[in-house]
DNA sequence: TATTGTTATACTCTATAACTATA
DNA sequence: TATAGTTATAGAGTATAACAATA
């Protein structure tokens, strides 16, 4: 593979501050650290999300996939209503279905009728899961802390504390949005 | 449509620190600080990409092609080569030739061959591309203001720098990982 | 009537391989 | 031989509407 080491991970020449400034200052609106942030921000997360989803792939697994078995595993044997996960993963109720029904055919998660509102399925993850699950996270947990290696366990928290802070603006701003207009912004769940 | 006053939008609830740390303590490699900053990072990226996502669909834009259009209006009529838009966007050749058929066919970009190297296609936007820009930008650049506008300018800075020092500890470790192996790690361009 | 979940559809995004034309 | 771009295909993800069962 004569590609590998020939491909450019670094994309930021792309994106560099002045040719930005220079081309959308005619804007009023415009303000460079917003515009910054979120150029940061969605790049930060496509390096992630594309690595994990490789990590995933061995396992054939989808980051959906991923995030609702641990979910699952998370709730000790309880599991979760279908509309729960949907919220969790930010998914809408019909193509939660699909995700499920994927995970179920393959024996890691299973649908057990609500014993008292039989509208409702609860999903629990299987023992098959579980144990995917534990042959998984090891190495994921591992590769995972790699990645971030050169930030401090203190870099770590204030990062996390800012990102905390800049979802509380985005969830405030949206329940604003949401109170004001009948026709208001929804988010997930459209169905 | 009482759905939109009723859709929760915090999903957080579901990702708690003890139900976390109970579940993951039992493997060695686990580390709270990174797996909280994935968490959070993850998280914010959700929310405003399904927020800017929603404002494009008004234009029947993908994220894409908005950042598309977007490089090519920065790069002052000199356009870009297929191939360096997809590592612009971390998208494969293959995947890059739909986008601009796409936004071809719209007329908001063209494609022009390179006179030095005929294999090379420039794509460049047009007057009709740039006035879409100039429709969409002006309110873009306010909605998100307005998104992240309990954070003040210092934190969006440090927020930045933080999420810099993100990406180099990610790219270097890729870089590292991809001159240990041949069978390298690989991130875009796969074609 | 409202809610839970399913089915069906359509569109986008992604990944991959095989192909062409140029260099 | 290597690179730029295209075509074709298959698998995910997402959005939407119509529907059945249950509350």
């Amino acid at each position: 593979m004569s590609q590998t080491s020939q491909v450019r991970l670094d994309k930021r020449k792309y994106y560099s501050r002045d040719q930005i400034i220079r081309h959308a200052q005619k804007y009023p609106t415009f303000h460079w650290p917003t515009t910054e942030l979120l150029l940061n921000l969605v790049y930060a997360y496509d390096l992630i999300a594309t690595y994990i989803a490789r990590i995933l792939n061995r396992y054939h697994l989808s980051l959906s996939a991923f995030n609702l078995l641990i979910i699952l595993a998370r709730s000790e044997g309880k599991g979760l209503p279908l509309h729960e996960i949907g919220e969790a993963l930010l998914v809408s109720r019909a193509n939660v279905t699909g995700l499920v029904d994927c995970l179920e055919r393959r024996g890691l998660v299973e649908r057990v009728v609500h014993t008292e509102d039989r509208r409702v399925r609860i999903v629990r993850i299987t023992k098959s899961g579980e144990e995917l699950l534990e042959s998984i996270l090891p190495g994921y947990h591992g590769e995972v802390r790699e990645l971030v290696n050169e930030l401090s366990d203190e870099e770590k928290a204030q990062l996390s504390r800012l990102l905390l802070k800049l979802q509380d603006s985005i969830l405030h701003t949206l329940e604003k949005k949401s109170r004001k207009r009948e026709d208001g912004f929804m988010i997930g769940n459209g169905g």
